[in-house]
DNA sequence: TCAATTGGTTTCCTAAAAGTAACTAGGTAT
DNA sequence: ATACCTAGTTACTTTTAGGAAACCAATTGA
């Protein structure tokens, strides 16, 4: 991971951020948090606008990680189901902090900004 | 912001993350807690590898978010002091945090994967 | 007169992430 | 015989993030 070179301090930061990045991984985490254990199909209908393909790359991802677990059962047609697993659940409280700094960001926004321009976002728009 | 919609409680950990992803956000970050103020171009030297035009770029949507303050001075040649608001320090243990889990994580990996193959990394390499 | 200084902006380009849609296996129900 | 089911994979396209390099403005110092 050549980021561990870029910082003093910070790589181990990103090693954090790899693993919850990726636009579909935080909600995948909550489902998974919120159920125990759920079959592909079920956390395909939990997020519609997910791709099979997307969900199996960031569930793969996952599970290299050791932070969700893949159980295959022998039987067609396919069943497949994921959980959480033990060490992954060491992750919770950070996804649970980082939920409620940006619960309350958004409040602070609002405040800052207004609730009106939803178009602009901080992504400092020109270019 | 169109993710709020996607899932019933994790468009505000999106929010937080959006904010901190961004392949320059954390360290940026990291030496504007160290620093108390900094220049652009103290910046710049700390973190030789980012290009002008990045550092502008994350500068900016941090500031967006109240997160660092932009302080110009009129002067030439020109003098611009960046530094963390008093609410981006609301920030700091949540990115303390990450840092700490992602430093633990790496160990972790490497019990599961050994410390060999440096070339993957979870990245699910085929397609 | 001309280079050096700082804090940018702009344009163009590449690489990576994400999306679309078609295809697969192998057993079961019609 | 054929359509349907699940849990994917594959090939291709689009979108976004990030990088390289040139340009700029206003003043100082040589």
């Amino acid at each position: 991971m050549a980021n561990l070179t870029v910082g003093e301090n910070c790589g181990e930061l990103q090693v954090a951020l790899d693993i919850i990045v990726g636009k579909w991984k935080p909600i995948i985490l909550f489902h998974l948090m919120e159920n125990e254990k759920l079959r592909f199909s079920e956390l395909q209908r939990a997020i519609p606008e997910i791709t099979k393909k997307m969900l199996t790359s960031q569930l793969r991802e996952l599970e290299y990680n050791d932070i969700v677990h893949r159980e295959v059962y022998q039987q067609v047609p396919p069943k497949v189901e994921y959980s959480m697993t033990e060490y992954g659940h060491g992750l919770t409280p950070l996804l649970v902090s980082m939920r409620s700094w940006g619960t309350e960001h958004l409040k602070h926004l609002k405040e800052l900004h207004g609730e009106d321009n939803e178009e602009q976002e901080g992504k400092a728009g020109s270019n």
